[in-house]
This record gives structure tokens, C-alpha cells and sequence, in this order.
DNA sequence: ATGAATTACGGACCCCGTAACGATA
DNA sequence: TATCGTTACGGGGTCCGTAATTCAT
């Protein structure tokens, strides 16, 4: 018993003739004409009803054809699923509730991690901690580390958010600017920004918020428009006709830890070095 | 991918290594290799570990294995559960719960239909209606019908228990004989009897049975010994130096009937017919 | 030096496609 | 006569086993 003869079989089922069947399977006629005849010598019993000119499965032929389909799908979820173990296998998945801590380390791990392919993802810290559990994260990276046994954190960094304003704004020239000061005002937002994507929207109830999913038509907009937007330290490139404005409430602060099973403490502490010295300088309140 | 490489990974992680798998599989060590080869080339993925002298699974190439044994029994499984199927569609099979009818019914529907092969099985009441019902029986046949709509039952003829007495026997000259006449007195009994198995250890209590498994040497028994034992008028064949006394209790009278689908009602009753043909004259009470 | 895996090579087998054939409507 | 299935036949791929090779214990 072979595939190629069950996957015959399947065909002809499903077209009646085998002239169709071969021809809809890519074969000659006479070529599934032979595999039915040896499928057929093979199992030992009769599956076909012949007539002089005319065949079609007998009963015993259609249970034939249902497990032929049901070993056939198999074969095809067994390569499949193979395929997706192995690629699990070789990538290492990083999560986490921002976007600019992910990037970093997505790009420290993938220099420390030569053989993988890294990978990351945006997720919310709860299916996070489920994840790292699970072993489809290595790394996750959060604001407040999940306490797992067997895993460890370790604190990566700190973030902080920043009113992007035209010059021209009537904040412009402040050193710092709450929530509340903004309240009211229309402002640009980036989709994609994970934990950061409802609490504008929290803390500033009255404005309205002009969502962009595509990060270049963003950029775009807060640059050949007026409109207020946010920025980040980790993130922040001084756009021209602009000011950053720091956010003094506190819950523009994070501070990000990395977790993962403790065997991987010194990779994380590695990860965080690398971290600080990239960002060194860069964040407005740290040094 | 082909069933010889699933069945070869299996074999190969069953035994470790490539050459003992190859050798209880019957193949040569490098046919082997190679067969590993190609199976990881056609998934694509590596499923082996090697070192310069030395192969072994994989954490992907443990996945694969438990694919390839779970595809290789269902193809089993298949193969075997196709031709049980092909062995019911031409197999009639007739249940019973004696064996007299049940032998002459079998043989004449072997001569009636000659495309099929005739099987019979002794079967409680109970068991032969559900399996009536589910299609494993074709034909049964009880004492009293079961009513199941679509199944019709014909009146088959009728059994007659009598005891067989060595002529010096107390009760050797007697016409009828009740059970609680002989009651207390040990008996040889035959084990596959079905419905008239429990019958006289129900009416004579206080008798021991011998019981005989093999019908060869129970005749042995029944002709060596003065022990008293049953015969019946279905299957009496006239024993040297013994009498046969009809037993007088309306239980050890039985009327059988056949039930199969209405469909096969004139099939029955030619079966009623030759049956009683065969019968004429030989039953006690008949006629 | 023994045992394991792979590579090299010639041969056999099997499956394929083209072509021819038989049968049915 | 057109369609369908089977048989006949030469060709090519592939799988096999033997033998040789490499590597490690």
C-alpha cells in the first residue's frame, strides 16, 4: 500500500471515472487504471465493481476511500505539524507590552543568538506570563515582572513619555506638562504601541485621538501637521519645528523587566547592560 | 515520504541504531541510511543529530517518530479493518440459541446461497435481537420472536428433549418421564447446548451434571457409562443398549422461529419448508 | 581494531507514458 | 463513433545490496 495509491483512490471517488480522475491528478489513465489494480491486489479484497467498460467502488471500496482519506490527511497534518515544531524550535520568541524595549532586544538577542531566528511580539502581560509558562515566549518583557517559580527578572530599563508639541503650541516652552494640562486637545496616536495605547485615552477623556496603524503615514502627519502627538525618550528623534515635552504624571514612567526561566539569568543580565549602554543618556529623567 | 520510511524511523528509534534497526528490519545498513536521508529531505527539517560516526534523533526527529508510528498503525488498522468489512459483506451470519436448528438452517442456506459463506453462533435471546437489529445476524432463530418492525419471523418446527436411559434403567420402560421424576440423579450434559443449558439444572435441582465440553467424548461417556443423559428429537440417533424416554414438562418443548428482514420472507419460508422436510417424522410429539 | 555511518556503484524492479485493443452506448 | 477501461511495451527513476571509505572508541 503505498501514498500515491491511496491519494489515487481519493480521486477517483471524487470524480466517478478514472479518465477524469487521472486527468484532474496529473497522471496517465492508464497509469491510476494500474494503482487501483495493485491498491486493490494489495489489500487482498475486491473494492471495485467492474463492468466490461465501467468501474466504480463497491462498499467495501467506499470504507477503502474514507481511510484512505483519513491516512492521507494525516501524512499532511504529521509534515505540517513537523514543519512547525522545527521552526518553533529554531526561533526564539520574545514578548512584550511595549514596542521600543521589544526592538532593542530583539536586536541584542539576535547578535547574542546567532544560530535562531528572534522574534517578537506585543501582548498583554497577562497572556504574557501565560506564554512564558507555556514555553512559547524565552523572554517576556514587562512592567510588572511576573513572579513564576523557576523563572527570574531582571530590570531592563525605563521609559518615559513625551508630549511631541509645534513650537508654536502655547506649551511650547514648558519643562514638563501633566495629562489634565492637555486634556481637551486633539492629538495623533500610533496604533501599534501596546501598553501605552489606552492610557492617553485614560488619562485625557475629552480629547479625540487620531489613530494611525501605519508607522510612516504617522510620521508623515505629525510632521506636516500641527497636531500635538507623543514621543518617548527610548524612541525620541528631534523632528524639525518640534519640542518634547516631558509628561509628569507618574503613569508616563515605566520601568521594564525582563523574565525568563532563571538558567538564563546571565543572558538577561547581559541583555540589560547592553540595554542601558544603548540608551545611556537618551531617557530625560534617568542621569 | 513513503510508509518504508515511516516504518524505518520507527524501527531505527526503536533499536538506536541505524545498523541494528536496519538488520531487524531486514534491510541493509546504507538502504537504511539512505532511506533516513530522503525522509528528512522530503520533510525538510532536520530530524537527526550527527556526529562524524554517529546518528541520532532530534527533538523534531522524536516528533516525527511518534507521527510515523501513529500513521503506520492507522494504515494497519485500516487494512485490517477493510478486509473485516469485506469478510462481513460476504459472510451470512445466522444466530441461535440452540445448536439443532441452527446446524440445518446453516447447511441449507450454504446450498441456497452459494455466493456467500454461512456462519451460525449460539446467542442469548437478548444479544440476537440487538444484533438482529444492527445487521451482524442476518437470520436468527429463538423460541420466542422478537417484534421489531421491518423484521418478519416464520414458524421453524419444533425440539423435543428426552432423557436417554441405559436399558437397565428403573425407568427405562416408560413412555414420559417428568424432571422431577429424575430429579436427584446425575446426568452427563453437553456444554454447548445454548438455550437448553440451564434448563435442567433448573428442574432438577438436586442432580449433579457432568459436563462435557467436547461433543467426542461426551458420546464416549453416553455410550461407556450408565449414566442417564439427554438426547433431543432433532438430533436423536438411535445408541446401542440405551432407550430414549420423551421428557414429559411443556419446558422441554420448544418451537423455534426465524426472523429476518420482511424482505427475506420467502427465503424463510423455503427455509421452513426443507427444514421440515428434513424433520418429517423424526420430532415425538409431531405429526 | 572494531563498530558505526556515509559514499560509490552496478543491477533489478517498478512505475510511468504512449500506443494498441476490447467493449459499450 | 466516441468514451471508458485494460493490456502491451520500452524507458527512466529509484531503491537495493555489495564494497569501499571515513571516523571514533
Amino acid at each position: 500500500m503505498e501514498f500515491y495509491q491511496l491519494e489515487e483512490l481519493a480521486a477517483f471517488a471524487r470524480y466517478g471515472t478514472i479518465s477524469k480522475a487521472a486527468e484532474m491528478s496529473g497522471v496517465s489513465q492508464p497509469a491510476m487504471s494500474r494503482a487501483m489494480k495493485l491498491l486493490e491486489e494489495d489489500l487482498g479484497v475486491a473494492i471495485f465493481r467492474r463492468t466490461s467498460n465501467a468501474i466504480e467502488l463497491n462498499e467495501t471500496g467506499q470504507l477503502a476511500c474514507q481511510w484512505a482519506e483519513r491516512i492521507t490527511r494525516m501524512a499532511d497534518s504529521a509534515k505540517e505539524e513537523i514543519r512547525a515544531f522545527d521552526r518553533r524550535q529554531r526561533t526564539l520568541l520574545v514578548g512584550s507590552v511595549a514596542p521600543a524595549p521589544l526592538w532593542s532586544v530583539v536586536s541584542i538577542l539576535s547578535a547574542l543568538e546567532t544560530e535562531k531566528t528572534v522574534a517578537g511580539e506585543m501582548r498583554q502581560e497577562r497572556i504574557l506570563a501565560e506564554g512564558l509558562k507555556n514555553g512559547t515566549y524565552r523572554f517576556v518583557i514587562t512592567a510588572e515582572p511576573p513572579s513564576i517559580s523557576g523563572f527570574s527578572s531582571v530590570r531592563l530599563g525605563e521609559e518615559n513619555l513625551m508630549f511631541l508639541l509645534p513650537e508654536s503650541h502655547r506649551h511650547a516652552k514648558r519643562k514638563s506638562l501633566s495629562f489634565s494640562e492637555m486634556n481637551g486637545e486633539n492629538m495623533l496616536l500610533l496604533e501599534d504601541i501596546g501598553q501605552w495605547r489606552e492610557l492617553p485615552q485614560r488619562m485625557m477623556p475629552d480629547s479625540k485621538f487620531i489613530v494611525q496603524t501605519d508607522r510612516e503615514s504617522f510620521e508623515e502627519l505629525v510632521m506636516r501637521s500641527e497636531i500635538p502627538s507623543f514621543a518617548s525618550d527610548l524612541v525620541y528623534r528631534p523632528v524639525k519645528g518640534k519640542v518634547a515635552v516631558p509628561v509628569s504624571d507618574k503613569e508616563a514612567h515605566l520601568v521594564y523587566f525582563i523574565t525568563a526561566r532563571s538558567s538564563q539569568l546571565s543572558v538577561m543580565n547581559q541583555l540589560a547592560r547592553q540595554f542601558r549602554n544603548a540608551f545611556n543618556g537618551r531617557s530625560v529623567y534617568a542621569v
